[in-house]
DNA sequence: CGCCAGGGGAGCT
DNA sequence: AGCTCCCCTGGC
């Protein structure tokens, strides 16, 4: 195991902010993530994370996944001191970071995610990795459920993950893998482009859009100058941005300002003086 | 039962 | 850029 202490790091916030399904509380304090097919388990205290797994895996995998290299705190210090929505929301979701995820994953869950909500998002891709991932034993001898691969989907019918709850969405995630196998989207190219590039690629995809876009190319690519608008930040934009979000501002990080808005939006207890 | 909302998108003008 | 219609599920 690893113990780390950093700034700008915390469990709950990051497994709450909407851009990792697979990351949950297994018990206080305790919490368990698989990224593709690989399963880690963490533990924090005040300053200190343990992660479990070996030196070798944290510094090839784990660190550049939770983007452990970057100091989160520059971003929010150069917040505009007279933001004070913010301000208070970058402070309440401080412990954030944006995830370095798998694009195939991202794509699959972020098609799933659309007029949906996160608890059933949760739901859905539970379903389909159960049904359709390859089945892993981690260290402690538990059974988990690998991300399925897009030749393990490309060929069912186009409802055939309607048994695993995505309703109308199961045709978008078939085609998607269907287009990854026919080469037609081409993920180590696409990992390669430019965002601007990248987005316009993955707009080819049946079903994806302007905001699943983004979200693909925010935690997938981590490209921080995405920035997704879905219906809570369109909301938020609207009651404290009144003259448009200064993107310019903060551009080349926007995105990361998004899940602190993102994130104070759908869990911290609005404050009158944000009103 | 109807109604509505949930981290939208396609297709058209 | 804006508009309409569409899709499925769960909660009230």
């Amino acid at each position: 195991m690893v113990r780390i202490k950093i700034q700008n790091f915390n469990l709950p916030q990051i497994c709450q902010s909407g851009q990792c399904f697979r990351m949950s509380e297994r018990s206080e304090n305790r919490y368990s993530v698989i990224a593709r097919n690989r399963y880690l388990e963490l533990e924090q205290s005040k300053e200190e994370c343990i992660f479990y797994c070996d030196e070798a895996e944290f510094q090839e995998f784990w660190k550049k996944y939770f983007d452990l290299d970057t100091d989160y705190s520059s971003y929010i210090e150069r917040i505009a001191q007279g933001d004070t929505y913010l301000q208070n929301a970058a402070e309440f979701g401080s412990g954030i970071r944006i995830l370095r995820q798998d694009l195939w994953e991202m794509i699959v869950s972020f098609l799933i995610s659309q007029q949906n909500n996160i608890v059933r998002i949760r739901r859905c891709i539970e379903n389909i990795c159960e049904r359709y991932g390859e089945k892993m034993v981690n260290d402690r001898g538990e059974a988990y459920s690998a991300f399925p691969t897009p030749e393990t989907l490309f060929d069912l019918p186009e409802d055939a993950l309607m048994e695993c709850n995505l309703g109308y969405r199961s045709k978008y995630v078939v085609r998607a893998a269907k287009s990854v196998v026919s080469g037609d989207c081409d993920l180590e190219k696409i990992g390669k482009l430019t965002y601007k590039d990248a987005k316009e690629e993955l707009l080819k995809l049946f079903g994806v859009g302007e905001k699943v876009a983004d979200c693909i190319c925010l935690f997938a690519l981590h490209e921080l100058a995405a920035f997704p608008v879905d219906t809570h930040i369109s909301q938020a934009l609207q009651k404290h941005y009144k003259r448009g979000f200064p993107k310019r501002r903060y551009q080349g990080y926007q995105g990361v300002l998004q899940q602190y808005i993102f994130y104070y939006e759908l869990f911290g207890g609005r404050k009158n003086s944000d009103r």
